[in-house]
DNA sequence: TCATCACATTCAACTCCTTGAATGTAATTG
DNA sequence: CAATTACATTCAAGGAGTTGAATGTGATGA
């Protein structure tokens, strides 16, 4: 088994897969600071709900993002270090980065008028840590 | 100019795509030690000579690989720091790594047989700066 | 210049990804 | 339970990646 060097890279060439598209990106780049709902991305990224949701399925059959409910919204996290810091090299070699307004606690105009939780920056993922 | 999310991660989705891929992960993992010729990777990886010069071809126009030709034989280099850093992301956080046998100098037969000159085992790549 | 070696390129069939449109579903409110 | 909210899924047409087969190209040696 995986004695070939096809099967030998199949699980990393599958991540990088997930990995190469801009809307996936830009929706990691959101999260890389901590959890959203995926009303804060659709508002923040300009994308159709389908769309938004289409890419968020593809992080999440890979592995790379993990969902929890509450009431309403769905917040998404990012659960595999190894991916924030593929994130982070890319980031920095980039000639120059867009500060953005990503940062926000929640700007959408859907979150705002809920009065919804706002995200709390992380290192990384605090839950899934032995319940 | 990349005003939208979408063109704003472009680039790295481009880098990503060329990176999807088991048999140019297989190409990458062999070049990290150094450059090597074709005819090494082709009796390493047992790959038929066309198909691997086509992942090549993927590799040196995502701007990852340069070429240099020695002769007869024709020597690929990893040129971008950042791929190495995400080559070692990657491998650090597989479940178990497989030493295989491609560490050493020139195992393949054609090689071997015209004494080709061996891969010095690099940081990272020593041409390219300032000649 | 012709034959050979090492490698590159083109072509075509096939598969997989992309994405808009339509529809489905779990939670909440009344 | 019916209506609403927030999000997910399915479907299909078009586009892009994959890969075997055939062919082309530059360097070397006679």
């Amino acid at each position: 088994m995986t004695s070939n060097p096809i099967e030998q890279f199949e699980a990393s060439a599958q991540l990088f897969k997930a990995l190469a598209h801009p809307a996936r990106l830009a929706i990691l780049d959101i999260l890389r600071d901590g959890e959203q709902c995926v009303c804060h991305m659709e508002a923040v990224l300009g994308f159709r709900q389908a769309y938004l949701s289409q890419q968020l399925a593809v992080l999440r059959e890979a592995g790379i993002l993990q969902d929890r409910r509450e009431g309403w919204n769905i917040y998404y996290r990012i659960v595999r270090e190894d991916v924030l810091n593929i994130l982070h090299t890319v980031h920095s070699s980039l000639p120059e980065q867009i500060p953005s307004a990503k940062a926000h606690s929640c700007d959408c105009p859907k979150c705002k008028r809920k009065d919804a939780p706002a995200a709390e920056p992380q290192t990384f993922f605090m839950a899934n840590q032995a319940g």
